[in-house]
This record gives structure tokens, C-alpha cells and sequence, in this order.
DNA sequence: ATATACAGCTAAACCGATTCAGGTGAATAT
DNA sequence: ATATTCACCTGAATCGGTTTAGCTGTATAT
């Protein structure tokens, strides 16, 4: 069934029935209606790509995130296809695993599927190499950024993390506890930075200082929580009596070491983490955090997104910041 | 930049440039370089819409969940997607969100972006309409179902639920513990059926009876787990020395309510997961469950769905079994 | 009565690729 | 010298839509 067959059977010409499909003015009532009997009458659906081809748009958008598997992206995915769902947009998935020649493969994958734009949590690194995404941005390519990359015009999607890891802390030494360790994400990530500038202030605020054992890498896995707290914890010297942690995974990987170790949580060492991811809810020590609105930040990269899709040229990238909460629990 | 662009600047017509692209033969070894000499230093890319038309396939799939947050669909995505790129697809994302309206309308989405197939993980349940799908397959729609419907004749990726469920059922009578409790997932689910059945068998074969206050209901998410557990161990009445659980939320969600009421684990009550989600590892009583093998799965669908895709006509709707094996950790 | 406006419709160009039935000329066969 | 073969290339049709300029014929204005 093509939209020859459609005129075919009406007896009108191709324009009309597209006008008719499309709700275009111009076609009499009557004629109309007896189109679109015959549309309905044979189930008839237009080929979306011919009409992509013609109209130079797929009405679909690219979706590049880091670790397909990890429900912090996971979150976010289902942000964006809510939004795009709404707003008629279907989404294609990529993945840059991690590394940036995945991103960069995943990136012109949908740049060759033609997306009219491309919504991508990029990866961070003092190796991070701008010029491809660039490229894109100066070719009008609309793109949308979750997470911050230097030196890149386009709209931009964040939450304040040095404020929220201010908050956090500042609640830690408001219930008594002075010597606070912080459990570091990757080096090469830009939301550990601000996060720990957030702890940084806190403490400088109330003078405190930071003992430089109490700041370790712990990446963002539960085993580097769960080593780091082995070490910290299970080792000689000082130890602190709370621990603010770059993510949940790490923050539930130091609790489980502290359990092993039988130090009681929050009694001994209170522990809070970042992100609220559902497991914080089911753990047996549930987990103090701040509530990363992942989901709400897909949904408005995404309106951001189809914004900039649907303005074309006279377009100034835009920037969203959300807001992320303490949520209290009994880790503290 | 078109082909067209290309054709002429190489001073060819444009099916020359074409089979330079596509590597047909009868185009002289000198002439082929010259024009892949310039569609390399004007970066030109071939219109993927254009050709999608032209040839009839859009070399990209439909992949519709049941939940995009969910670590278990969510698994199945990765090897969806690590599949489909390895084969040089694309993945459309789509999401039932659990209801039968909304996972049609996710379909029809796919569908009508012209997708070459669809891989589904279709809701169950005795009120599921089949006429949608049915359709879809008599028009040799290229469909893998992971998880079974009845009557449906596609291919279908599916593990033996009964024999795991047997198997883990087995491995606690083995243990000496003869009072089994099985706390059930949705009444709609397959899967559910099946894994009760292997319960059933495993009780059957070594003549214990199954007390009917022992089979609840619990769906499958933490709160169904834990409020069952509460119920049963927290109220009076006999209690079971181990449970077998639908899957691994209401199998923590358990292990929460037996914290809660002083109820040692596995001491007292022995507990079994099913899906091994990433979870069982973290938690403070490391979960013995059933490895499902999600992304397998998932990679096995897609294979089997660009099989189908590719080969065309003469396709015969094959099956796929793959394995669950049993993951012994402290919780037994 | 003539000019003007307008609603309703259509033919044909266009989007950017693929494909196939020939055409051309050089090399080989008879 | 003519016929045959073959490698290489091209023109034009095709995929299935959208869009625009222009053509009707009727209604209103002058």
C-alpha cells in the first residue's frame, strides 16, 4: 500500500491524499472525508522513511550513554524515552562502553542513521578529545550534554553536585562528626571534582581540616567502596567517624566493610552516598544519599533537545540545572 | 554533499559511485580509486535514509522491554545491543511499561519507523491478545519473543525455568530442609508457572507434601517479598526452614522481613534468588540464586532475529534454550 | 459585463540513494 | 574482415513520500 494505491482508489491526486495525511489545509470536507474513509478502510500507514527522505527528518534522536547496564544510565534512558515518547520522537540507543573510541563509533553510528540530534552523557578525562564533538556543534548538529564537558557550546544538562555534596557534609558535622573522610570517584570525572570541591567547602567553612588519608580514590564500583574501607577502616592510624562517598555503589561497598570489620553504621562511622539508586532502599542498613534526579534530567535533555530541533537556527544553547536532595536514612 | 555532488566531481555517473561504495564489481581499478579519492577528502557519507528506502530495509531493529529501568530487561538490552552493533544494526528502544495498550503502541512505533524486526519480551497473562501480533508474524514480520506466549509461531529465546527451579529446590532437600516455602511471582507470569512447577516436581519426587499456606503470592518486587515474609514468619503457624523465591527482589525483600523479626539466614531459613541480579553480590547476606542469563539472552535473540531478517523467505521459526545454572552463596 | 478573488485540486519536480537494461570500444575468435 | 565477447560505464526508472506553481471554476466586487 503506497500513497499512489490510496489516490488510486479515491480517485484524487497523491497531494491530496498527502494533504489529507498531514492535516493540511486546502481539501474540501467532502473529499476529505472519503479520503480518509479509504486511508482507514485499508489500514493504510505512509512509509516513514520516504517520508523522512522527503522532509529531511527521521523524528528520531540518538541516545549515547556510557554503561548500558547501569541503572544510573538506566535512569536516565528512561527520562528521554519518556519525554521522546510524548513528543512523537523515537530513540535510538548506543553505548560508549567507556571508552572514547566506542563513544565516537556509537556517536556517528547515529549521525549516520540520520537523528535530527543526539542527547549524549559524555565521558570525562584531562585525554577527553573535543574536536569530534566539535565538529557536530559547528555543523549545527542539535546536541545535548548530560554532564559537563569544557569548552563545548551546546545545551547542557546538570545537577549542582559541589552544592548537594555541601549539603551532605555540612549535615554529617551539624550531627557532631568532625572527621570526615570522602570516598573519591574516577580521577578523570568531572562530577567527582565538583564533589569534592562541595565536601572541600563544607569543611573549610567550619574549619576543619582535611587529612589527606581520609580523601581516597575509590572509583565508582562497589568493590573499590568495599577495598578502600578494608584498608581505611581495617589498617592503623586515625580513623574518621563518617564517610561521604562519591556514589551509592561505593558507599554500599564501604558499609560492607564496615560490617565485616563490626563497626556499627551509623553508631560508629555514619556513611552517605550519592545518586539514590533503588538498592539504597532494599539494603539492611538503608543508605542516607542525595537523590540524583536521573530521570528528570533525561526528560529535559530531551525537551532541550527537540527545543533545538524543532527552533532550528535561531537557537542559544541552553543550560539546565536541576536540583539534587538529601535524602536522610539510617546510614547517619 | 550527494551522490550526485560526487558523480560529478569524479566525472562518473552516479551508479559508478554507487558500486564504489557498496564494493560492486565492474568498476576499473583506476576509476574506483580516483572516486574513493574524493568521497574521502569530502568525508561524504551516503544518505542512510535514502538508501533504506531505495533498498527496502533500514538495518536497524526494534527492541520493546517491559521495563526500561529494570536491571533484568535492562541486561537483556546489553546483549540486544552488543549483538546488533557487532552485525552493524541499530537498536530502537521501546518499553511496554507493563500494559498491553502501551506495549502495542510501542510496537506500532517500531513498525512504523520501518524497522527490519522486533525483539519483544511480551507481557503474560490470561487476558493477552494475540490478533496484534499474529498479524505481524502472517505478514512475515521478523519477530523473537524472549519468553514464551502460546500459540504464536516466531522464534523464541527462552531458558528452562522448570528444570532451574527444580534444581534449586533440589539442592535445599539436599541440605536436609524438608519444610519449603515457594514465594510466587505475578499469577499472569509464564515464567512463574514454570518455576513453580520445578518446585512442584522437586517436592513431588522426594514425597513432601506442599502445605498450601507455604505458596504465596509475593509478586516480584522487594515490598510483595518482604510483606509475605512478615506474614508468614512473623505470624502464627508452622514456618518453613527455607524458601524459594520467584526472583532476587522478593527474595532480599524476605531476607529484610526475617532481619527485621531476629530470624537468622541461612541458620533458620535458608533463601533462594532467581535472576542473579547484580544486587545478590552486595547485599549483607550474599544471595544463592539462579543465574539468568539476560544478555545471552539478549544476544541470542538479536542472532536469531538478523538470521531471520537476512535468510528472508525460506525461514523456519526456530527455538532457543539456553541454561540457568544454580549460584551457591551464603543465604543457603 | 468584466475583473478579481479564492477554494479546491493536480502535475511535476524533488529528496538521495539503487538497479538494470543497454551502449561503447577494445580484445579475441573465426 | 567480420563476428563475438567482455569489461566498463551510463541513462533512466524506481523507492514513497512532500511541495510548489499553476489550473479550474465558482463567488464576489466594480
Amino acid at each position: 500500500m503506497t500513497i499512489d494505491d490510496i489516490a488510486r482508489l479515491a480517485s484524487v491526486s497523491k497531494a491530496t491524499v498527502s494533504a489529507v495525511l498531514n492535516d493540511k489545509p486546502g481539501v474540501a470536507r467532502l473529499t476529505r472525508d472519503r479520503v480518509a474513509a479509504i486511508i482507514d478502510r485499508f489500514n493504510y500507514q505512509p512509509s516513514h522513511v520516504a517520508r523522512s527522505l522527503s522532509v529531511r527528518s527521521t523524528k528520531s534522536i540518538g541516545l549515547v550513554i556510557k554503561e548500558i547496564d547501569n541503572p544510573y544510565y538506566t535512569r536516565i534512558m528512561r527520562g528521554v524515552f519518556d519525554a521522546c515518547s510524548r513528543r512523537g520522537y523515537t530513540v535510538f540507543l548506543g553505548s560508549s562502553e567507556l571508552t572514547f573510541v566506542q563513544e565516537e563509533k556509537s556517536i556517528q553510528a547515529m549521525v549516520n542513521q540520520q537523528v535530527d540530534g543526539l542527547i549524549l552523557t559524555p565521558l570525562q578525562g584531562g585525554n577527553r578529545d573535543i574536536t569530534y564533538l566539535a565538529t557536530l556543534i559547528a555543523r549545527k548538529f542539535p546536541l545535548v550534554l548530560i554532564g559537563e564537558v569544557k569548552n563545548l557550546q551546546t545545551g547542557v544538562v546538570t545537577i549542582l553536585n559541589a552544592d548537594a555534596a555541601y549539603e551532605a557534609v555540612s549535615y554529617l558535622i551539624q550531627q557532631g562528626r568532625r572527621d570526615i573522610a570522602y570516598f573519591a570517584g574516577p580521577a578523570t570525572s568531572m562530577h567527582n571534582d565538583e564533589r569534592y570541591e562541595g565536601y572541600r567547602r563544607a569543611l573549610a567553612e567550619h574549619e576543619l581540616a582535611i587529612s589527606p588519608r581520609y580523601v581516597r580514590e575509590a572509583g565508582s564500583y562497589f568493590e573499590g567502596g568495599r577495598k578502600e574501607g578494608l584498608e581505611l577502616f581495617g589498617g592503623p592510624g586515625e580513623k574518621p567517624t563518617a564517610v561521604f562517598c562519591y556514589n551509592d555503589l561505593v558507599a554500599i561497598g564501604l558499609i560492607n566493610a564496615l560490617q565485616e570489620l563490626k563497626i556499627r553504621v551509623p553508631e560508629d562511622v555514619a556513611v552517605i552516598g550519592f545518586d539514590n539508586i533503588d538498592f539504597c532502599r532494599y539494603a539492611n542498613v538503608p543508605l542516607t544519599t542525595i537523590e540524583n534526579p536521573a530521570a528528570a534530567m533525561g526528560e529535559a535533555a530531551a525537551d532541550l533537545l527537540i527545543g533545538q530541533i524543532e527552533q532550528g537556527d535561531r537557537f542559544v544553547p541552553e543550560r539546565i540545572t536541576l536540583n539534587a536532595r538529601l535524602i536522610k536514612r539510617s546510614s547517619t
